[in-house]
DNA sequence: GTCCATTGTTTCTTATATAGAACAAAGACT
DNA sequence: AGTCTTTGTTCTATATAAGAAACAATGGAC
């Protein structure tokens, strides 16, 4: 099967009525195009077309081809044609691989304007907080907090949020409030998984300390009820911790001080993607970085 | 459309459910086959496999596109398979371009047990002694008789005929019987066309003379009625001139010698000839050196 | 009849794609 | 866990095909 492109010259000349006419209107010299056609019916074992310098005629078994090729490259147009729809009309089901807690509290309402912006597009979302194998796992997308390690994988980066620091009035009232950043030193700092240092800036200065606290968790959930619950000084994004310090469980704690800012990304395996999820990208891109 | 061909391509792959499955199947080098399909995915613009060291799965769209693919590279098998049969069992229309009394008398017989040998095949003949521009007019086949003198034509050797002198009995009663070719320079001696030299031989030697004619004549029919009518003697082939021999109207004319053998020949413009033809040479071939 | 414009084919240089091996990754077997 | 085998991708010499111009042939215009 080497000669499908073939096929779809011998169409183009047969339309044409001609070599040359074919060959301008493919955009390609005519000298190809004679020889491929040569090419085809050598494959073929048969002419296809009685020559002339003059004009061309198709043969009978060229008349007969002729129905079949057209038919095939109908087909493979049509076919482009559907995908290069799925490139511009999003449809169908969009995996992605969302971070628990940042999902629920920033992106639910985005994802809510998003589904209705596109009626076309289902989603399975996984709410989960280990950094998924986009390879092996058939994910459209995953958003995550932070840089990603893998090289292989397509990072886009979506918004740059600042993080504060928070503790519970009864914690501070217990512990003593920090006066400045190396006081953090002896208090319970409750970082997402293992992280030993926190940077916190104020406008002019930036400081590095060593943080220690007796908690390895993996939840911005659990931090943020952790420290509610009195047992340290968390630094979190503000619209996590939004109802906590509302309803006073939380208060803001140096507040001259902010954290490192986290970056949200988006990424993807490839950089081929459906329409659904280059538009769920520029949607998460465009409205996230308002938040 | 330049991709017709990584589409068959594709199919493979998906069919054999892996790369080198697909390029062991197909007979190609499985880094062809990775490149060839991810050019195809940057042609569409969108990745159509999942790739896994292990195993491939179809993407979203890939699955889409696969459908349309299978079903024009089926498409383009069918067209294929036509297109053999049509190499390999004879049908459709044969025309060929065919001279007068040759057909008539030698062929006529040959050509109606090949039409009851391939029920398939009609027959559009047209009769002629002009030789036919191939090229121009849609003759699948023309049977010259002597040499064809383009260059550009293929000719295939048919039959090769004897041919003997005839006259009618009141001619050489008028004119003399000849006794050895030289006589030959007095008499009148119808030629095809205007053959000018009559070669001659005897089974040991060969004579070439000079002949002259008031007629220049390019039906054979004719020439044969002209002898019956006691104009002059002939050069031609045995069974021409058969029912007029059996009847007494014309007579061997120098039965020691006989003339220059003229051969037959089936002209085509290309080799690539569909069955019909290729079966309609072959059988005259094969039947037309035994007359 | 002669010249001119157009068309399909051929030729030759240049560019592109291919084949084969090396490579990296990942599952399977011990 | 370590090794082996299998699979998809990458690299580079080589073969294949494309492109531009020349060519041959044909039909029309004058």
């Amino acid at each position: 099967m080497k000669f499908l492109n073939d096929m779809a010259l011998f169409v183009e000349v047969v339309k044409a009525k001609s070599f040359r006419g074919a060959a301008d209107a493919i955009g390609m010299p005519n000298s190809t195009l004679s020889r491929r056609i040569s090419a085809l019916e050598k494959t073929l074992g048969l002419r296809l077309l009685h020559r002339t310098t003059r004009k061309i005629t198709l043969t009978e078994a060229g008349q007969i081809y002729y129905e079949r090729c057209k038919r095939i490259v109908d087909e493979a147009k049509l076919a482009q044609e559907q995908l290069s729809e799925m490139l511009t009309q999003p449809s169908g089901v969009l995996r992605a691989s969302l971070p628990v807690d940042f999902t629920v509290t920033y992106m639910a309402p985005l994802i809510a304007e998003f589904a209705k912006l596109y009626p076309g597009i289902v989603f399975d979302f996984d709410l989960t907080s280990r950094w998924v194998d986009l390879v092996n796992e058939p994910f459209d997308v995953a958003i995550r907090i932070g840089k990603p390690e893998n090289s292989q994988l397509i990072a886009r980066p979506l918004a740059v949020l600042p993080t504060y620091l928070y503790a519970s009035p009864r914690y501070l009232d217990r512990s003593g409030e920090p006066a400045k950043p190396a006081d953090l030193a002896n208090h319970e700092c409750l970082g997402i998984m293992k992280a030993d240092t926190w940077t916190l800036h104020n406008g002019t200065n930036t400081t590095k300390i060593s943080i220690g606290s007796r908690f390895t968790l993996n939840s911005v959930g659990m931090i943020c009820r952790l420290a509610t619950l009195d047992m340290g000084i968390i630094m979190m994004m503000e619209k996590i911790v939004a109802d906590d310090i509302a309803s006073g469980r939380l208060r803001r704690v140096l507040p001259q001080w902010r954290g490192a800012p986290v970056s949200a990304c988006a990424i993807t395996a490839t950089r081929l993607l459906p329409a659904k999820t280059q538009h769920f990208i520029k949607f998460l891109q465009e409205h996230l970085g308002k938040v």
